[in-house]
DNA sequence: ATGGTGGGG
DNA sequence: TAACCCCCACCAT
């Protein structure tokens, strides 16, 4: 099977340029000729060409770039969701090409082009190759030739035509630049992608393998080998691709187990015979949150539920239903020890998203938040003292469509699910400038969400017994109540840290337009001065993206660290509410929770109690019985508090934005969104609106379009020949590279 | 199934 | 060398 030199592929390696970075100065194309950096806390994970040719490289710390060079902008990338969505547009182009496309994080895609060459050899000349060739020291010196003989000469420059394409339909459908290498293996059109910078493509020949296998000098830089796996071969004394060339099966056996032994030589050589594995939609979608320290149970919990809700929106993007959820810390760990992460998961009763993913109730809410807490105790003893500096939450095991169903019926499911969220739009839509209103002119307002926030407290408190599936009792799970109530005491300072900014609180949405984001994120926060302004931070951590815009103020009596950890959305409801019921506090005795302490108060009005009803009745029918003897027993308090003593002081609200990508689900579509798994639209179909549609429908269209174009090679492929006794270091991101079939 | 590890961007 | 914010496959249990 496996001929001695084998060259009967054709791939190609996408690697976007500078990705993050990429996709700002297409948001805003006023970056493009400046130096521009893309960071993450406090660590710059890209920069724009311009900025690198100026000595700013990749994950810099903040701090060194602008030391390198002051004049250096800095855009916040923490959130992913348009790095994401930039990154599917792209891989749904490829698949325009091929559906043999096989993604490998957010900006590189894999392309098995082999059997569509012949739909381009005619067109490619092989004595004008597109692009560089290895090897060579000007473009166009290669001579015509064929040393091998086996016909991949043309097979490969028909190739570096097809990456031209490809890479020009990139940057038609989304202005990304991308390199490209063009080979006979993945190994080595990867390898030889990066070999001219930025937005350029190489092709290699098979007979200057080993000159491109030599040049790459340590092992680490063969994909697959890491840090762990690098350093056992130096203690082999293998440093080198030649060393490992060079070595023995025999030497290598005694660390790694035969498989990995052979591979890691076949590697060496360039040898690699792992297939384009097309990717699918993504199996886990988690968010994280990393800080230098955290040791109170309060920061925690509301950090956890920022996180939560956050997640909860992604999942409506994705409009999949999980099965199980993921906690994850990281202890402080005395330095040395890293990647110390623990975990634990929970499967997610079914019911509880019995109605769906579009709209999560409270309830719901409350009881992911339970479990959450729930599976935080079973890693951290609060009791004692702790010290995190990571946090972070994911859904896993989503469970499969109903397999049969597919096609028609799913798409008009389908359309229902969008027709009904474009109710969510318009209600979010009545909401959000309700909110906004009341926020410049502070009236009292009927806002539904202070009333989540209330009916979350509730759910907190109150053993959730009436809950139809087993009231979960929450033994170690505080309530939010409990964690607000909780604060240290200081002084109280009210600050107006900045004026609002024009866009502060965030366009509005396009309810019916089609694409969802617009441009509207002007943003252009020239943040620059938040590098100085952390740096003496006190005890804790980042604020480092904050800045900006917006009123910012912790309300009396809130601890400022757990207010900051709050989704922004509930900061907005306290502040809200503080500002309708400015200072005073009234001490009121409140319902459920033991100690009372300078209370802060939420209020819930009848007017909030209507919507909700109205909301309930409408749909979401399991959630609402859920909620209702709630409300019913909240109305009659019609008050509850949070208890805490205390106070704090000024906070930037942040976090703006967000509200416009409900809208992905709008126009016909439905949960598309990011999912990184679109197929390939038929010629003539936009790949833009192609990769709108929903992944289900794109699949069918892309499988009747196979149908129809006559036999092609079907290879139904799912063998798992489950290998066994692994010993010592088995390989297992190297089978990435090298596993058959 | 669960939790940890190593690797990828 | 991990800092940050993710995702994957694989392994022992
Ligand atoms: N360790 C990391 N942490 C966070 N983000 C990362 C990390 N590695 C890569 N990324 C993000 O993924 C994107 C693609 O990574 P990649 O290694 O291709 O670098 P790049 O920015 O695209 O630069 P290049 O032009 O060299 O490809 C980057 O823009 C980068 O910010
Ligand atoms: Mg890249």
């Amino acid at each position: 099977m496996l001929l001695p030199a084998d060259h009967r592929r054709v791939i190609i390696h996408l690697d976007a340029d500078c990705f993050y970075a990429q996709v700002e100065m297409v948001r805003d194309p006023s970056l493009r000729d400046k130096p521009l950096g893309v960071k993450q806390k406090n660590l710059m994970v890209t920069s724009n060409y311009v900025a690198r040719s100026m000595g700013v490289k990749k994950s810099m710390w903040i701090k060194e770039a602008l030391e390198a060079l002051p004049d250096l902008i800095l855009i916040d990338g923490s959130d992913l969701t348009h790095y994401r969505q930039c990154s599917s547009e792209i891989s749904a182009v490829v698949r325009t090409f091929t559906v043999d496309v096989e993604r490998l994080g957010l900006d590189e895609n894999f392309a098995d082009v082999t059997e569509i060459l012949e739909d381009y050899i005619e067109e490619s000349d092989p004595n004008k190759i597109e692009g560089r060739v290895y090897g060579d020291k000007e473009p166009d010196e290669t001579l015509p030739g064929d040393p091998c003989g086996c016909g991949c000469r043309e097979r490969l420059i028909a190739g570096a035509l097809v990456a031209k394409k490809i890479r020009q339909q990139i940057v038609k459908a989304t202005g990304i630049t991308c390199c490209a290498g063009v080979a006979h293996n993945k190994l080595l059109a990867k390898l030889v992608s990066g070999y001219y910078k930025p937005n350029q493509q190489t092709v290699l020949f098979p007979w200057l393998v080993h000159q491109l296998m030599n040049s790459l000098n340590l092992t680490r830089s063969i994909p697959g080998i890491g840090s762990t796996m690098y350093k056992t071969l130096e203690e082999l004394g293998i440093h080198t691709v030649k060393d490992l060339q060079n070595s023995s099966l025999a030497l290598l056996h005694s660390k790694f187990d035969d498989e990995t032994s052979k591979r890691l030589r076949d590697l060496s050589f360039g040898i690699d015979d792992a297939p384009v594995r097309r990717s699918g939609r993504p199996q886990t979608i988690g968010l994280e949150d990393a800080f230098r320290k955290v040791n109170s149970i309060d920061v925690v919990q509301s950090k956890y539920l920022t996180l939560l809700e956050r997640l909860l929106k992604l999942l409506k993007e994705d409009g999949r239903i999980p099965s199980t959820l993921r906690v994850c810390v990281r202890k402080f760990d005395t330095k040395k020890k890293f990647g110390n992460r623990e975990s634990r998961q929970t499967p997610i009763l079914p019911s509880l998203f019995a109605s769906g993913v579009q709209n999560v109730g409270e309830n719901t809410r409350a009881t992911l938040m339970n479990q959450v807490m729930e599976l935080f105790h079973k890693m951290v003893d609060t009791s004692k003292e702790f010290h995190l500096t990571l946090l972070s939450i994911g859904f896993t095991k989503f469970i499969e469509r109903a397999s049969h169903e597919n096609s028609i019926s799913r798409f008009f499911f389908k359309r229902k699910r969008s027709e009904t969220e474009e109710q969510d739009i318009n209600e979010e839509k009545g909401e959000k400038s309700a909110h906004l209103k009341s926020f410049s002119t502070f009236s009292s307002v009927n806002n539904s969400k202070i009333h989540s926030l209330e009916l979350y407290l509730e759910s907190c408190s109150e053993s959730d017994s009436y809950s139809s599936e087993g009231g979960r009792n929450n033994q170690g799970s505080m309530n939010i109540k409990d964690m607000l109530s909780k604060s240290h005491n200081h002084s109280i300072e009210r600050k107006i840290l900045k004026t609002l900014k024009g866009n502060s609180s965030n366009n509005m949405h396009k309810q019916t337009s089609v694409t969802n984001n617009e441009a509207s994120v002007s943003n252009c926060d020239q943040n620059n001065g938040d590098s100085n302004c952390h740096a003496a931070s006190s005890p804790l951590e980042d604020l480092s993206s904050a800045d900006k815009d917006g009123i910012a103020r912790v309300p009396h009596g809130i601890d400022e660290e757990v207010f900051q950890a709050l989704p922004p959305e509930i900061q907005d409801e306290i502040i809200l509410d503080y500002k309708s019921k400015p200072p005073d506090p009234k001490p009121v005795p409140k319902s459920t929770t033991g100690s009372p302490k300078i209370p802060f108060k939420v209020k819930t009005t009848s007017a909030t109690l209507d919507k909700y009803f109205k909301r309930d009745s409408v749909r979401g029918p399991r959630e609402a019985r859920e909620t209702v003897p709630k409300i019913s027993s909240t109305e009659t308090n019609a008050e509850s508090v949070i208890s805490h003593h205390s106070s704090n002081e000024a906070a930037p609200p942040e976090r703006k934005e967000d509200g416009g990508e409900d809208k992905s689900a709008a126009s016909g579509s439905s949960s598309s969104g990011l999912s990184p798994s679109t197929l390939q639209p038929p010629d003539g179909v936009d790949s833009s609106v192609f990769s709108a549609l929903p992944w289900e429908i794109q699949k069918e269209i892309v499988e009747e379009q196979r149908r129809s174009l006559s036999s092609s090679s079907a290879s139904r492929v799912s063998n798992s020949p489950s290998y066994s006794g692994r010993r010592r270091e088995a390989s297992s991101s190297i089978m990435k590279y090298i596993k058959k079939v």
